[in-house]
DNA sequence: TTGTACGCGTTATCAA
DNA sequence: TTGATAACGCGTACAA
C-alpha cells in the first residue's frame, strides 16, 4: 500500500503551542535529556559532534530561542541597563540616548527607557521598578533630585553613572561636559568679535548647570576687563525653553545688550522668534549664541552659532563607562570639553 | 555584668551583602518560612495581621523590592514590551516613542528600545534579542522590511503591532496616519489659494508611505481637473531628508512650480535652505508645504506650514493596542487622520 | 559521551 | 495560621 507521506518527513516536530520552546521541547524530540540539549546548542565539546548537530538542527527547526529571563535568574545578570530621562522630548536627551543605546546594544546589553519628567516622585519610582528589573546599572540624565534618592540607591548596590547631573554625590560616577569652558569660549567668541554689553539669559530648572555657564560667562568678562552688569543677566522661570527664549528679549529692549549668550538652543530659538516679532534683526542688531547644538540649531534662521556639547559622546561614554563599572574596573569621572560651532546667529555689533 | 548594647536594637539586621535581598533572607531574620514571607508582603489574608505587620517592617528595612526576573519565569510574563525603531535621531520617531512610553508606564509595562538604522540585518537581530527577554509584545515604527522577518514573526507567538508599516502582514496589527486624505489635505489648500503647477517632492526609502503621498496629491489634482505632470513629481534618493530637500528645488528652477508639497517636514526645511540661498523668497515665490509637524517645524523661518501627523497619539494608541491584545481581546486596525497645520511657508501664487 | 540532581527567586498547591 | 514542596527554564557539579 502506497502512503502519501513524503521520503524527506523524518520526524514529526510538535509545535503550536503558546510557549515558547523550551530546551526540554527539544530533549523530548531528540530523545536526550535537557542537560545534552544545553551542552549542544552552547558547543561544549563533551557532546558528540552528530548529537550536536542533530540537536542543533532540531532547535532551529523548533524556533528556539534560549530565554534570557531564565539565564537571569542564574546568572544573577539581565545584561541590561536603564535610562532614566526626563523626557524624550527634550531634543538634548535624544543625542545622548541615542549615544548610550548604540554601545548597550554593540555590547549585548538592551536598553530600558524612562522618564521622570523632571518630578521627583516619578524619579524614585522609576528607579524603584528598574530595580525591580534587576537592570545591572542605571544611567541617569539631568537629574535635578539626586540627593533625594541617595539612601534607596545606597542600598541598590549597582553601578549609577549620572550624566550633566545637577548634584553631587559621592557613590556615584559622573560624566557631563565643561560648562564652564564651554560658556567662556562663547563668550569670548562675542569678545572677539567687539561686543562689550553681552547678556546671559539663564534658566532655573537646572540650578547647577546654569551656574556654571554663569560662571563661566562672568569668567570671560572678568579676564577681559569688563565688570558685569547684573542687568544684562536673567534667569527666567518659565514654561518652556522657547517662552524663556521670548521673555528674555528685555536685555535688548531694556538693558541694551548687543549680545546674548542663551543657556540653551531652544532658549535662543525663542529669543530670536522673538526679535523677528519686534522687528529685530539677528546678527545685525542682536547677536544670539545658542548652547548644545541640537539639530534644529541648523534649520532655523538665521542658522544658530553655538556651543557645541557632545551629546552623542556623553551617551557613548557614559554607557562605555558602565560597562567598565560592570567589569569590575575602577573608573574616573570624565568631563568632556566643549566646541564652537560658528554659524550666522552671531556678527560684529552694529555701529 | 552591664552590656553597652542599647535597649532598642531589637534584632540584628545582616546586610550589605552584593545579592539583592529575597524573601528568604527576610525568612531568616524573621523566623518564619520564606512561603509566609511571600504571603505576607502580597497581604495574603491568611497570615496574621501581626506576622505580615512584622514580615514588612522587616522587609523595609532591608530594603526588599522583588524580582522581576523571579515572577517573570513563573508567571511567564515580563510585563515588558519592545519597542523597534529606525533611529532615535528621527523627530517622527521620537514623539511616537514619547507615546508608547507614557502608557506602558501607566499601565506597568517598561520599554525596551531598539534601534535597526533601517537595516534589514539588525532589524532580524533586534526582534531576536527581544524574544530572547521574553518581552510579551514588539512595537514596530516605519519598518521598511516585515516582510523579511515575516516567516521568524510567525513563530514567536506574541502581538505584534506595526505604526506606520511599509509593509502589509496578515497577522501583523497595525496603526497608522491617513497619508492619501493628509495629502490630499494638503493639496486642496495649495489649490484654494490659487496654485496650480504644485509640485511633488518624494523619497525612495519609505516607499509605501510615499506612494499613499503621491496618491493623495495626485487625486486631489485630477479632482480639481488638472492633469498632473510629471515633471513635477520627483522622487529623490539622497542621503538625509535635508539633502533630499535641497535636491528638489529643480521642481521650482525647472520645472517652475509655484508650491511644492513635500514628503516630509526636513525634506521641507532642506527645500526652504536650498531656496534662501539661491534667493528666492518663500512664501512669495515658491511655497512649501511639509508633513508631520515635527517640532523644528515651528521654529523655521518661514515656520513651516505642514500637515499634522498625529505622532504622540500614534504611539499612544499603539501602546493601547497592544494592551488590548495582551488582554485577548479582540482588535481592529486603526487608521488615524491628518490635520492641516497652517503657518508661514504657503501663500497665494505671486502673480 | 550522556544523565541526574540541584539551585537561582518567586508563587501555588497541598498538607498540617 | 503556617510550612514543606514543586514548578517556571536554564546551567553546572557530580555520577554513570
Amino acid at each position: 500500500m502506497h502512503t502519501c507521506a513524503p521520503m524527506w518527513v523524518v520526524a514529526v516536530i510538535p509545535m503550536g503551542g503558546r510557549m515558547p520552546v523550551t530546551i526540554k521541547d527539544i530533549a523530548r524530540v531528540a530523545g536526550v535529556s535537557h542537560t545534552t540539549v544545553s551542552r549542544a546548542l552552547k558547543g561544549n565539546p563533551a557532546i558528540s559532534i552528530e548529537t550536536t548537530d542533530r540537536i542543533r538542527k532540531i532547535a532551529q527547526q523548533m524556533g528556539y530561542t534560549p530565554s534570557a529571563v531564565a539565564q537571569s535568574l542564574l546568572s544573577q545578570r539581565t545584561q541590561t541597563i536603564g535610562m532614566v530621562i526626563t523626557t524624550i522630548a527634550d531634543p538634548f536627551v535624544v543625542r545622548v540616548v541615542e549615544g548610550v543605546e548604540g554601545v548597550a546594544q554593540a555590547a549585548d546589553y538592551s536598553v530600558f527607557l524612562a522618564t521622570s519628567h523632571n518630578n521627583p516622585n516619578q524619579e524614585n519610582a522609576v528607579v524603584e521598578t528598574l530595580h525591580r528589573r534587576r537592570v545591572d546599572a542605571i544611567i541617569v540624565t539631568s537629574s535635578r533630585v539626586g540627593s533625594l534618592y541617595s539612601s534607596r540607591l545606597e542600598q541598590i548596590k549597582i553601578p549609577i553613572v549620572l550624566i550633566n547631573n545637577q548634584e553631587e554625590g559621592e557613590y556615584l560616577h559622573s560624566i557631563r561636559s565643561n560648562d564652564i569652558q564651554g560658556a567662556r569660549l562663547a563668550v569670548e567668541y562675542l569678545l572677539g568679535l567687539g561686543h562689550r554689553r553681552i547678556g546671559y539669559l539663564g534658566c532655573t530648572n537646572r540650578p547647577r548647570s546654569n551656574q556654571r555657564r554663569l560662571s563661566g560667562y562672568q569668567a570671560a568678562l572678568q579676564q577681559a576687563g569688563i565688570q558685569p552688569d547684573p542687568n544684562l543677566i536673567a534667569n527666567v522661570a518659565a514654561d518652556t525653553d522657547i517662552e524663556r527664549g521670548k521673555a528674555g528679549f528685555h536685555l535688548y529692549a531694556q538693558a541694551g545688550a548687543t549680545a546674548v549668550f542663551c543657556f540653551n538652543d531652544l532658549t535662543a530659538i525663542g529669543l530670536m522668534m522673538e526679535a523677528r516679532r519686534q522687528g529685530v534683526a539677528v546678527p545685525a542688531q542682536l547677536s544670539v549664541m545658542g548652547f548644545d547644538n541640537i539639530e534644529a540649531a541648523m534649520y532655523v534662521t538665521p542658522p544658530l552659532t553655538t556651543v557645541a556639547q557632545p551629546l552623542l559622546e556623553l551617551g557613548r561614554q557614559a554607557m562605555q563607562m558602565t560597562l567598565a563599572l560592570l567589569d569590575g574596573k575602577l573608573v574616573h569621572d570624565i568631563r568632556l570639553p566643549c566646541t564652537l560651532v560658528e554659524r550666522e546667529s552671531v556678527a560684529a555689533p552694529g555701529r
